[in-house]
DNA sequence: CTCCTATTTGAGTGTTGACTCTAATTTGAA
DNA sequence: TTCAAATTAGAGTCAACACTCAAATAGGAG
């Protein structure tokens, strides 16, 4: 258990609290763009001198809901040579977009809208596909040891953007059958040769 | 041959190409929220009386991109029982991509940013989709003839948002090999069963 | 109770956005 | 050459934005 906070501060996280939630629910409903300071504030029950008092802009805010939705896109984060399966890794993607909607769709807003200009959050992005790649790869080479190293970290590659493909389409189309489309790609990375 | 136009229409309509190249240059570059009357206007050398001329408001001039790009997507759009092989589309669609590239990402900007919110382009976003889709079914029906329906509209819609999945990701990462990876998905979908 | 500091208030600032309007200018057509 | 309509110019409006700040208010520590 994390050590606990003096109650002076408490009241600060409270609202802090209030705040990401505000604003990762605003991205998820109407991406970067409808995401306004007001917008936050009134969502959250503030004004927006608290929240200038707790963060020192917008894009603070904005990436650290960012970092905890890549976070919690990755099982297990702690143990990064762990023996998962390419099943878990997609099974708890699928989880991932499933249970926690407005992160999933958050995440996707963000990777287009602010990827492409935002240095900070661009490169924040690429890294943490880059490793999300390597531990798909590592998990295929596990079971297929006869795959080389390019092989599979090229099908790593593929199975990963096609995931965020159908991810995206399941935020654009609420009638889009996101496990299945998953488990297909699963599936397809699988059989092959 | 389309029949020509008055002569006095002639100075408009060539303002208006300037202006719908701006705009699709500017959505390319830095996504809808870059994408201001202002910097319209001064790329295409213009004032902002000339583009209320032309253009009803903001978003006409950022639909009829769109619909460019959309059409732009698909190879010889009039033959629509047409009998192209998925390789065909495949290939049209890398083409499309690495020639375009403008248009392409183009259109992955707007299918987030612009998708989530505006009725009116998500509506074009989700019926072109289900246009594609139905082609690359088909295709994929002509080349599988024991496939039954349903297990080739799963496909091709896997195969679609794959590949825009990895459209989105090349649009991020310039370093990514997107001819390859979409070759890859192809493959994948081909090779099965 | 009395400080002291964290927090909240909410009006206010400067900037930038989309969009308007009138007057000037161009340019086919007659 | 003259006319009328299409086009451009460019200053100006209004709303919304991110962000600030002096002052008021809590509420825990001593």
């Amino acid at each position: 258990m994390a050590y606990s906070v003096p109650m002076r501060y408490r009241a600060g996280l409270e609202t802090r609290d209030r705040i990401l939630g505000a604003t990762r629910q605003l991205i998820a409903e109407s991406g970067l763009e409808g995401t306004t300071i007001k917008a936050i504030c009134e969502r959250a029950g503030v004004l927006p001198g608290s929240f200038y008092n707790l963060f020192e802009n917008k894009e603070q805010a904005i990436i650290t809901v960012v970092r905890e939705a890549i976070e919690a896109i990755d099982p297990d984060p702690e143990h990064v040579g762990s023996h998962d399966t390419l099943a878990d890794l997609v099974e708890a993607y699928i989880r991932f977009v499933t249970d926690e909607a407005d992160l999933a769709s958050a995440y996707i807003a963000i990777a287009v809208s602010g990827g492409r200009s935002k240095g900070a959050i661009r490169g924040r992005f690429i890294r943490h596909h880059e490793m999300r790649v390597e531990r798909f790869a590592a998990a295929i080479r596990r079971q297929h040891p006869g795959l080389d190293g390019a092989e599979s970290t090229r099908r790593a590659e593929t199975l990963v953007s096609a995931l965020n493909g159908i991810t995206l389409h399941g935020v654009l189309d609420p009638n889009f059958d996101f496990p299945t489309h998953a488990r297909a790609l699963l599936g397809d990375t699988l059989t092959l040769h």
